[in-house]
DNA sequence: AGCTAATCCTA
DNA sequence: GTAGGATTAGCTA
């Protein structure tokens, strides 16, 4: 470096800061990536290369690097360990952009500069100090204060958002001093936002002042005691010792141990594709014309470069109970020698396990009880394994143990191919399908009894992480065998947390997902349809292939998955509402519920006549015999043969023949379609309810026992199935006759206890709006409430119709409303409903902009938020089919609403047990079964009283202290012999 | 036997 | 207009 050379210095991890915060927000237009700072640098950046003489700056760069703070660990910790203490961490949007704008920096060809124990700011004074020695200039690009001491005749500091220069005059100008006695003047005032020490009531200008008249600190210091001012003089002969170590704090290290000398900081020419490359990648359109431009590259030719952007590790929910905050309870971390956070640590776990082909024939089967020990006692060492059960059915509650089989890590070994193994150990495989002796065990399998004892101990030991794929069947399995599974995780369940919306989250899709690797079908090894065998048929070495596998797979799925939790900002949600429900549902379907045989099959029979009675007369009115229940036959008597007005297609051209249209022909009295609705309920009501349900009576509990899928929805909700317990019949007096059929034991009530509104609840919380809240503070009707908004109408004598519709339309906001579908609910005209929408957002607001700005959450960041974090993505949000968009946007819509109903209700699920048990009515009420808003119990009589009061009360503040919300939620819970008459 | 469409039950 | 599951018919393999 010589005379008139002019080294730029830019403050990078400054710029980040302050073009994140003065630039508005920018994303990725096409994952949501936000981009702003990154922005801001790469055009400011480019300014600077291209055109600094036309700035303020007025020279042009013959060197430049930039630099960056290295961590928060430098020698000023070591003289105050409180500096920088209390910094928050950086805002969400920010964190990913730390690592982008140093690939900006690269893609610039420029040196991108760090030093392990410096700051930024060391390094800058550091590299101007060699400048001006070199007989060079230095200009520094920053604003911050902390660097104006070092501004001089040849140092010069450059505002690049103001474009304004700042040499000794403009310090002079803004803080009193020149820039020589900088240093003296921030020992003096401290800094809050670095927690550097100051003496108290000494600011700026008093500083300053005190400066002016003793010349510097040190002068000031031995003389304090004839400053005038009582308070100051005694307030800076208290703190003389920590404005020393301010002193300190503040001054800026000259002699960092820099690696590249200023020779190599000197300006490169541009790579034109290299730049446009990345700035394709970030998607900043104008900017990569105007390099293309510049370089000669050919924007259109060039690849958009693959820029990973790393997401901070911290894991914050938005729960804040410190009491509840969890994290992996002796769970061994994750080794960590593939990359450093959790993002890149998923990410190279994906591709490491991804490359790896699944070796089968690794797989061992374990035959005796040593070899199981040592596999068990390996996991005790590792701290985790994967597992899985085979049984005889997928029935939880019926199914017979026939072996299971464990996967385990070793983090230790470098090669991915080996560092996983898996085994199979058989329990219980029967000798041969052909053997007409049966029963007999097949040769070569661990004692059965012996084999559990040894499991039992591995699945109940706190130390060791079991890591299985939908662990609440494996979990039940278990539990039927006196063996409670003791910390877990659950692949489908992270999965879930992490990408709810983004497709199934079964093993073989994830491990199609994730690994690349299509698991071997279970009808290859157990066969299908007629020919499908239990499993303890299926022939060993066939089962561990099978087996183990599921057991390797689970294993890597957690690898890439977990990591995921923290760097994606979801832990919460997984460790809070969905990893602790599984045990809940487990005992909840272990349990079951009693139906009346008796009643159903009384209400069968009734329904059959029924049925009959009604089919001779739509044969009479048709006038001929023809398969009612065929929509196609149907259709072609309605309005082939007989011609009936009024005809809609389906999708597939059919003639429709849904409820509406039959409706809309009955109310023209023709007779015929009016009885075909009438038959379709009976036999809907005979078929799916009074005669299926009794095949779901286990044969020795003598109870229903539904299964809840935790990961079958989008929005957070459960499900239930085999029976679907969630659909039982309420609507009609007929339908309701079912749910007499559930009862409680002698001695015993079934409570039901359900919250009231809950999702318009959510609805005034999220959205915020004043006259929603205030009716469910006053605990007035909603309904009425909006009616008399909309309509004008006083609640008091309110007509039905007016409340109906009020109804209907709060409905409609919860479900995305569109005029289409208010306009079909309540059978009025599109216009006619487009007007209630309209009226509707005029008298609340608040609601049109919670709906919007989902939208607009949607499209950015792919997913929306219930109020408990629960993340539910829609990658078809921005779809140019007008219909899919359409969809999606109302289902981002409602799930936020849904889904923190959903949230809450599972909250309050994992509380009651515990509450229950520590009231002592345990034993005495049980939780059954739950349907959205709805649980019900199985209580003790004389255990009623107490059991309802403490059920409300979990309830109605499950959302606490997690989210307080803004709205009470209120609980109405009823006790009586059957659900009938309880809910 | 396995799949989809249509229908209807729930919150 | 949201979120599900079960049943039936009727098609394809």
């Amino acid at each position: 470096m010589k005379k008139d050379d002019h080294l730029f210095l830019i403050d990078g991890s400054g710029f980040i800061f302050r073009a994140f915060h003065a630039l508005p927000p920018l994303t990725r237009k096409s994952d949501g990536l936000p981009v702003g700072a990154v922005s801001g640098f790469c055009n400011m950046l480019w300014k600077l290369l291209t055109s600094a003489r036309d700035t303020s700056v007025g020279v042009t760069p013959t060197h430049l690097a930039v630099i960056f703070d290295f961590s928060s660990q430098t020698f000023r910790k070591k003289i105050y360990p409180d500096y920088k203490a209390h910094r928050p961490p950086p805002p969400e949007d920010l964190v990913p952009q730390f690592s982008l704008i140093r690939e900006a920096t690269r893609a610039f060809n420029l040196p991108c500069i760090e030093i392990e124990g410096y700051e930024a700011d060391d390094i800058i004074a550091t590299y101007a100090q060699m400048a001006v020695e070199a007989g060079g200039d230095a200009t520094i690009i920053s604003s911050d204060k902390d660097l104006m001491q070092l501004v001089g005749s040849n140092v010069h500091m450059y505002d690049g958002m103001k474009d304004r220069q700042i040499g000794v005059p403009e310090v002079i100008e803004k803080w009193g001093v020149p820039p020589e006695k900088m240093i003296d003047l921030q020992a003096l005032t401290g800094d809050s936002v670095d927690n550097v020490p100051g003496v108290p009531g000494i600011g700026p200008k008093t500083a300053a002042t005190l400066l002016e008249e003793f010349g510097d600190l040190d002068n000031l210091l031995e003389n304090a005691e004839t400053i005038k001012q009582k308070k100051r003089r005694e307030n800076i002969i208290a703190n003389r010792e920590l404005v020393l170590v301010s002193r300190k704090l503040v001054t800026l290290k000259r002699d960092c141990p820099v690696e590249l000398p200023l020779d190599a900081l000197v300006l490169e020419e541009q790579d034109g594709p290299k730049l446009v490359s990345f700035l394709k990648a970030m998607e900043f359109n104008s900017l990569t014309r105007r390099v293309a431009e510049a370089t000669g590259a050919e924007a259109a030719e060039i690849e958009p470069a693959s820029v990973n952007a790393e997401w901070g590790e911290k894991a914050h929910g938005p729960d804040l109970d410190p009491g509840e905050a969890v994290s992996s309870e002796g769970e061994k971390p994750a080794p960590d020698s593939e990359a450093s956070g959790p993002a890149a640590l998923a990410a190279a776990r994906a591709a490491r396990f991804a490359a790896v082909p699944i070796d089968r024939s690794s797989y061992e089967t374990i035959r005796d009880l040593e070899t199981l020990e040592d596999w068990i006692s390996a996991a005790r060492d590792k701290g985790l394994c994967a597992f899985d059960t085979e049984t005889t059915s997928l029935d939880a509650m019926q199914a017979e143990l026939v072996g299971f089989s464990l996967a385990l890590y070793d983090e230790d070994q470098s090669d991915a191919a080996k560092a996983i193994r898996a085994a199979y150990v058989p329990l219980a495989h029967k000798a041969g399908q052909d053997d007409l002796l049966g029963g007999g065990l097949a040769d070569g399998q661990v004692d059965f009894d012996k084999a559990l004892a040894a499991l039992k101990g591995l699945l109940e030991d706190e130390g060791v992480l079991k890591i299985a794929q939908n662990l609440k069947y494996d979990y039940l399995v278990m539990l039927r065998h006196g063996v409670t599974v003791k910390n877990f995780d659950d692949t489908m369940l992270i999965s879930y947390a992490l990408d709810s919306g983004m497709g199934n989250h079964g093993m073989d899709a994830l491990s199609e997902r994730w690994l690349g690797h299509q698991p071997i079908p279970y009808k290859e090894v157990a066969g299908s349809g007629r020919n499908m065998v239990t499993f303890d048929y299926v022939d060993i070495d066939k089962a561990t292939a099978y087996a183990a596998e599921d057991a390797d797979v689970t294993l890597r799925l957690w690898l890439v998955l977990k990591p995921r939790l923290a760097a994606e900002h979801v832990a919460t949600v997984y460790e809070r509402l969905e990893r602790p429900l599984l045990p809940v549902l487990s005992r909840m379907e272990e349990r079951g519920i009693s139906v009346d045989r008796q009643i159903l099959s009384r209400l069968s029979g009734e329904l059959a006549q029924k049925a009959a009675r009604l089919e001779d007369e739509i044969y009479e009115l048709a006038g001929e015999k023809f398969n009612i229940g065929s929509p196609k036959q149907l259709g072609d008597i309605l309005f082939g043969k007989m011609g009936l007005p009024g005809g809609k297609k389906t999708k597939s051209g059919q003639w429709s023949t849904a409820v509406q249209v039959l409706d809309d022909l009955a109310a023209q009295d023709i007779p015929l379609p009016s009885k075909i609705v009438e038959w379709r309920q009976t036999t809907k009501l005979k078929s799916t309810y009074t005669d299926a349900l009794p095949g779901y009576i286990h044969p020795q509990t003598k109870r229903v026992h539904t299964s809840y899928s935790l990961a079958a929805t989008t929005t957070g909700r459960l499900a239930s199935s085999e029976p679907n317990l969630q659909n039982i019949p309420v609507r009609t007096a007929e339908g309701r006759k079912i749910r007499t059929a559930f009862i409680a034991n002698p001695g015993h009530k079934l409570l039901s206890a359900d919250y009231s509104q809950i999702e318009l609840r959510v609805l005034a919380h999220v959205a915020d709006i004043a006259q929603l809240k205030q009716a469910f503070a006053d605990g007035i009707d909603i309904h009425a409430m909006t009616a008399s908004e909309m309509f004008g109408v006083p609640v008091e004598g309110m007509p039905g119709e007016v409340r109906r519709r009020a109804k209907a339309i709060n409905f409609g906001i919860i479900y995305g409303i569109s005029a289409f579908g208010l306009a079909n609910q309540l059978g009025i005209e599109r216009s006619e409903a487009s007007d209630y929408i309209k009226r509707y957002f005029e008298r609340f607001p608040g609601i049109n902009d919670y709906m919007e700005d989902t939208k607009a959450q949607a499209r950015d960041k792919g997913y929306v938020e219930t109020i408990f974090g629960r993340r539910i993505h829609y990658p078809e949000i921005k779809s140019s089919n007008h219909q899919v968009r359409s969809f999606n946007e109302r289902a981002a819509i409602n799930a936020p609403i849904q889904g923190s109903a959903a949230d809450v209700i599972r909250r309050a699920m994992i509380r009651i047990e515990p509450e229950l048990a520590a009231a002592g009515l345990g034993e005495k009420a049980q939780m059954l079964l739950q349907v959205h808003d709805e649980l019900i119990f199985e209580v003790e009589d004389e255990a009623v009283d107490e059991a309802t009061k403490l059920i409300v009360d979990v309830m109605e503040n499950a959302a606490m202290p997690a989210v307080s919300m803004a709205v009470p939620l209120q609980v109405d819970a009823r006790a009586a012999h059957n659900w009938d008459e309880a809910h």
